[in-house]
DNA sequence: TTGACTTAGTTAGCCAGCTAACTATAATCA
DNA sequence: TGATTATAGTTAGCTGGCTAACTAAGTCAA
């Protein structure tokens, strides 16, 4: 939902104040912005993978894989390693599986387990989107002065440590 | 999946950047570091509205009837404000329908539109949750100087515009 | 006025997140 | 050993994104 193409501008954010006088316009509007701006690079994300035929959430297994020396792991490794449950994993790898990225096998020493290799075609696919990848992302990090993008960082780092005042 | 529980560590960036040497590894780290972060404060206002009962897509709709003047607004307004398709409003319409904190009504003057209203119950949903959600936003922020959060702004609009480096 | 085009809304089906409940297997402890 | 507990993976069903295809209705131009 943080794809909101207008964000509330400060008349309408005033009328808001209004009826809750506890607002304030500008951090309201930083916030926002912070999660919207985000919101567009991950969608810019999506739309540059979407070129090599590849969605966010596979990508980020076939790197995880990428990670393992013999390229194999299980499923819940992976989901702990994405941040994400063992439910969401069995549909990522389900996909992959498909599309013979990866593939499944029994694992011997545990048969609750099962392994999950990246396949040649994986690393063919990695191989292909990989270099293009880091090349834009310099590209797009450069646009910001080296020294201010370590401040930016521990900003938002700020903003991370301070986010159980939602809780 | 921006959810990453550990991104990945310069030890495993160099790794990777031994294979594809196009990569800069600060640039990575910081640029996934912003998406995970937002994430993060995305997923932290969830975790907020959801002590309502509300959820972010579906708050957002009641937020932006309640910039009506009468309340009132059609699917399609409401789709082209969130930024988001016709079909993904119709989801959300129906599930606040369901919790009656919006209505539908037939639209006399053009038949192929439905009215939506935010309903008292809506109403008061949104006075409820709002005033803490302001108090919140602005004592997160402001756990950020005020002018440098002008800066942080400044530099994820910089981001923003630089963004189609990845089409 | 009629035919073509446009617009509004819904539905179906895909992706990706979640929780809860389930089966199978492994581990632990009494 | 045997019962309990924990872990691995899947499935079902929810949320909320999307596109494509569809119906109904409005618009407009020949």
């Amino acid at each position: 939902m943080f794809q909101l193409k207008d964000l509330p501008d400060a008349k309408i954010l005033q009328k808001f104040a209004d009826r809750y006088p506890q607002a304030d316009v500008d951090s309201v509007i930083q916030f926002l912005n912070i999660l919207r701006i985000s919101s567009d690079l991950s969608e810019a994300l999506d739309g540059f993978l979407a070129q090599y035929k590849l969605l966010q959430g596979r990508w980020w297994v076939l790197i995880l894989l990428m990670h393992e020396n013999n390229l194999t792991s299980t499923p819940s490794e992976l989901a702990n390693k994405a941040g994400v449950s063992r439910a969401t994993m069995t549909g990522l790898i389900d996909g992959l599986e498909k599309e013979n990225l990866v593939a499944r096998f029994d694992n011997k020493t545990d048969r609750r387990k099962y392994s999950i290799r990246l396949t040649q075609e994986g690393q063919t696919k990695l191989d292909q989107v990989m270099p293009d990848y880091y090349r834009r992302v310099k590209k797009l990090m450069d646009s910001i002065p080296s020294q201010q993008r370590i401040i930016l960082l521990s900003q938002m780092m700020l903003l991370k440590q301070n986010s159980d005042i939602f809780n």
